[in-house]
DNA sequence: GCTTGGCACTCGCGTACACTGAGTGCCAGT
DNA sequence: ACTGGCACTCAGTGTACGCGAGTGCCAAGC
């Protein structure tokens, strides 16, 4: 995107200041340092003087792109600035492998060739190559399992009083739970015969169905079979609240306030919360929230660039990295993209 | 503990030696500021001058147990001096909950009385719990399961070539592993043959077996059995090096360099390292591990609490604490006792 | 009318320096 | 053997000050 099609969206900021915010928010990025109006002049893609330059920033103040952390520094961008900024990223810029670097583009490749066994593994595995790629956070969620359909369902006695449900699904997400039962519910033969009933009746079956599965009323086992499709059912909730997460440690340098990296390690601690977010923050394809965009407070010093994958059965989950706002966009969307493409690929076994 | 019993150990050290380094170290615990002769001559349990305890400490300084930040500074223990206060901490200080404030009691108890449903799950809410009582990060090794002996074992195939083995074990792990079998491989029943000689070789012994198992050669599907052998050796291994971390919020404010809580973070990401480290560390009790005695140069500024945990079938891993060298040992310690057992007993299903 | 060189002004940051006070080491007296 | 006393050390703090990056604005120029 040069300089002359710039008139991106109808934010009513011309060419040149568009250009030349780009350029503010693009150098800040890479320095970490409040941008002069001299650092600009000198680009060579900005043609104007540097008096100029301030002129312009100041009107891109008033207008709320930028922010002087005091009177005698240079500019920073504010939420909005960044907004404007990753708005205006053409889509080439971060499709495909495009903007990837050569190096990252193999990384991804070998590791997606080389991936094998455990769904498990496999999604933390992918959370720390995606940290490694960016320099940041990663997280991924746990497979969405709803979509997909049960393989096979089984019963397994560990002792007198418990029983442990076992399902398999399409997608390769095993589901476990245990059952307490207490008692002298589990007569000879009343696993097997709810096991049998579980096999025939869930078999095959989409996940979602699970509430809606009902067994005849008489049946032996059909009581016990009824337990465990409910102890099931939390079995896949709790499933797809997993979330894995890697490379804090990447994040723990760039935040000038001690508290704020306290903060943001206290919320990737609490799973349930991040995963919320990130279903919310899905939408097909790649989506970046900046700041106080997350709604979460802890987070309105980083951004989050969250993807969506997906498995043969459709939609599974999302990988996102999470850093400072000033994190390297184009770099991060890039990477996000090409993980989330292999990674759908993979699980879609192509 | 008194003043007068405390000819602790053959260290050398005389009864107001020990009384005033265990006196330092206990004070710099709780302020974490250098501390002077005469914070510790006002102290109740010292009776004598400032002038000579600061005789005293220039002593103890000598002997390698306590240092001077700067001349005009107060003292600051070094690592003999914190072994030798953790040596010196009488067992009934962190026996069982004596020491442990009731509502941390409470809080154990109520855990443990709530706890149901997944062993994944409870050891990851089991560090939750240990790192909430500590303030400190906490981490809990998988179950090592080479004890525990099989319950079920099953294929499942997921498409035209991949196939998955589950098992599960009496103490209620699942093992799983896909197995990529490509080609014609499949043949129609055969996995129904290899899955029954699979249930009834394995169905109740002991997974450190599993090596020596073996299936009459020319039996239908023994082939595929043999496989899932070993693809279940794998998951044997992977799962006992899982590693539940909590509370890395926690000890984020902790450390003065920056750089210290990155690379501490850094290794509790390498979650096989620490799962060797705590494991060589088990000796049947409650063990300390003090900066440089971890083995670890990033953890030179932090200590390790480390206590195994039981399950019916012997030892089955452990639990830690992971803080600062200047965290409190008798809480900690405490703490870490507590949930240890409680956490063995549950599982022993007491 | 937009752009630009010039210039006065602001203000954070680094350096220098003196002062304060906590803490030490040691000696001499009890 | 302990203790009061005293000289000494030195990190931390506050103040003063110069430097320089950066701004805002004005008047000249294209």
């Amino acid at each position: 995107m040069g300089l002359g099609d710039a008139e991106a969206g109808d934010t009513g900021l011309d060419a040149r200041k568009s250009a030349i915010l780009r350029a503010v928010v693009q150098q800040y990025i890479e320095t970490a340092q409040p941008v002069g109006s001299n650092a600009i002049a000198k680009r060579e893609d900005v043609t104007v003087s540097s008096a100029t330059v301030r002129n312009e920033m100041h009107d891109l103040e008033d207008e709320g792109y930028l922010v002087q952390p005091h009177t005698s520094a240079g500019r920073v961008p504010t939420e909005k600035g960044y907004r404007f900024f990753v708005d205006g990223m053409g889509v080439d810029a971060m499709d495909a492998d495009g903007s990837l670097n050569p190096g990252a583009v193999a990384k991804v490749s070998g590791f997606f060739a080389a991936a094998h066994g455990e769904l498990e593994q496999l999604l933390g595995e992918t959370s720390h190559l995606l940290s490694s790629l960016t320099d940041s956070a990663a997280v991924v969620t746990g497979t969405q399992t709803e979509a997909a359909t049960i393989r096979s369902v089984q019963l397994v006695d560990l002792n007198a009083t418990v029983v442990m449900v076992v399902a398999v699904t399409s997608t390769g997400a095993v589901l476990k739970r245990t059952m307490d039962l207490p008692g002298s519910s589990t007569e000879a033969g009343e696993l097997e015969d709810a096991q049998s009933l579980l096999m025939r009746e869930l078999t095959g079956s989409s996940i979602s169905k699970l509430g809606k599965t009902s067994f005849p009323e008489g049946a032996r086992g059909s009581r016990l079979a009824t337990r465990a499709v409910s102890a099931l059912a939390e079995g896949v909730a709790a499933d797809s609240d997993l979330l894995y997460v890697d490379g804090t440690s990447r994040i723990a340098g760039v935040f000038d306030a001690r508290e704020t990296l306290e903060s943001v390690l206290t919320v990737l601690e609490k799973q349930f919360v991040v995963v919320g977010l990130l279903r919310e923050m899905i939408d097909g394809g790649i989506t970046v929230a900046i700041g106080s965009e997350t709604g979460m407070a802890p987070l309105s010093e980083c951004s989050l660039v969250v993807a969506p994958y997906e498995a043969e059965s459709g939609p599974a989950g999302a990988i996102a990295v999470l850093g400072p706002t000033r994190m390297d966009y184009t770099r991060t969307m890039s990477a996000v993209a090409a993980v989330s493409e292999r990674l759908s690929r993979l699980l879609k076994e192509g």
